[in-house]
RNA sequence: GCCCAGAUAGCACAGUUGGUAGAGCAGCGGACUGAAAAUCCGCGUGUCGCUGGUUCGAUUCCGGCUCUGGGCA
């Protein structure tokens, strides 16, 4: 329609449905979906991340599921690269690649095309400043940066370290300021010619959710899965293992806590994440929100809905 | 039945020598551009159990009632 690749996007809050009404429209129109998820990449990580099972999948084939090693990190940039690889593959087939997943960051990155051009992560450097401010405090990272880039640091607050780490690692390998480098990928356009479907319902309904599924993915043997990561050697400190469902449960198994206080960390950590997503799409522009209470939860009235926006677009 | 203690935010509590109250957790709102299921920032949401009395003024003091613990019978 407007010269720009076709793409489906369906996104939403944790536990909200995203899996069976992603399949079900991937049957209705023949699409194969890539999974823009940050936890389900990584292989052996199966229950805690509710990874969708092959009786599941009905056949939709799914990318970006279980191709990545648990000690290696995943992220926005191998996301986008990875993703657009998998869009010329299912183009390939005469399909539109429909992307499905909860995080937004990575959605972002794909659709509006953000160009990672700094040659990062430098680990090394990560690591020496990580060693700083265990030494010296997070706020010494943060006078750092100031002396640097005082612009960027005038946007991060002195105590989240993680981007204030970033902000010195893009200036470290590029000499710029991430500030321009943010505000100038922020202007940018979709590079896509998308439907951003974001499915929500009401807050208390999802909460209700994820309790339930908290409980489920313990009966599935949730303990049984995160010792054998343990006793793989895999650490406890790396990204992989930072997953709510096995950040939790590590000191549970260490005899820390009780499997209760776990339990109740997984729930409450879940919840918080759910409102973050929330919170994040309100903020994007141009999606589409569907609202499970507009449909009665009936997935064939959702699907036409989404059938319906699509046409709008161009699409189908 | 009698005695003692308690009753304050969604929860478990602190406090007010009488001037309508505050920390934690929960909850709610927000940020985010190569860790994002990460990381961080902001916000008290209240008939101080009910009812009389004393007082300029009671959540606070006094009486009664209700409920919840504990004890004695």
């Amino acid at each position: 329609m407007n010269g720009k690749p076709p793409l489906i996007i369906l996104s939403g809050p944790t536990a909200v449905g995203k899996t069976s009404l992603s399949v079900e429209f991937a049957l209705a129109h023949d699409l194969e979906i890539i999974s823009a998820d940050s936890a389900q990449v990584y292989r052996g990580m199966n229950i805690g991340t509710a990874k969708i099972t092959e009786e599941e999948k009905k056949g939709i084939p799914h990318y970006l599921i279980d191709v990545c090693d648990r000690s290696e990190d995943y992220s926005a940039f191998k996301f986008s690269e990875m993703a657009n690889e998998c869009i010329d593959i299912i183009r390939g087939h005469g399909k539109i690649p429909f992307v499905v997943g909860g995080t937004g960051f990575y959605i972002q990155a794909l659709l509006k095309g953000v160009e990672f051009d700094d040659d990062g992560p430098d680990e090394e450097y990560r690591d020496s400043l990580e060693k700083i401010a265990g030494e010296k405090g997070c706020e010494h990272l943060y006078e750092m940066l100031k002396s640097v880039d005082e612009e960027s640091a005038l946007k991060i607050p002195p105590r989240n370290i993680k981007r204030v780490i970033r902000a010195l690692e893009y200036n470290h390998l590029t000499g710029r300021k991430i500030s321009d480098h943010n505000e100038n990928e922020a202007a940018r356009e979709p590079v896509f010619n998308a439907a951003y479907f974001v499915l929500t319902d009401d807050r208390e309904l999802i909460y209700k959710r994820i309790d339930r599924r908290v409980d489920e993915m313990i009966e599935a043997g949730l303990e049984k899965e995160v010792r054998g990561i343990l006793e793989s050697g895999t650490s406890p400190e790396s990204v992989s293992m930072q997953a709510i469902g096995y950040k939790e449960m590590v000191p549970y198994i260490r005899g820390e806590i009780s499997l209760d206080e776990a339990v109740y960390q997984i729930k409450l950590r879940t919840r918080h994440f759910a409102k973050r997503q929330l919170t994040w799409y309100k903020r994007e522009p141009d999606v589409i929100m569907m609202d499970r209470r507009d449909f009665n939860g009936d997935v064939k009235a959702m699907i036409e809905f989404m059938d319906e926006e699509c046409k709008k677009r161009g699409l189908f």
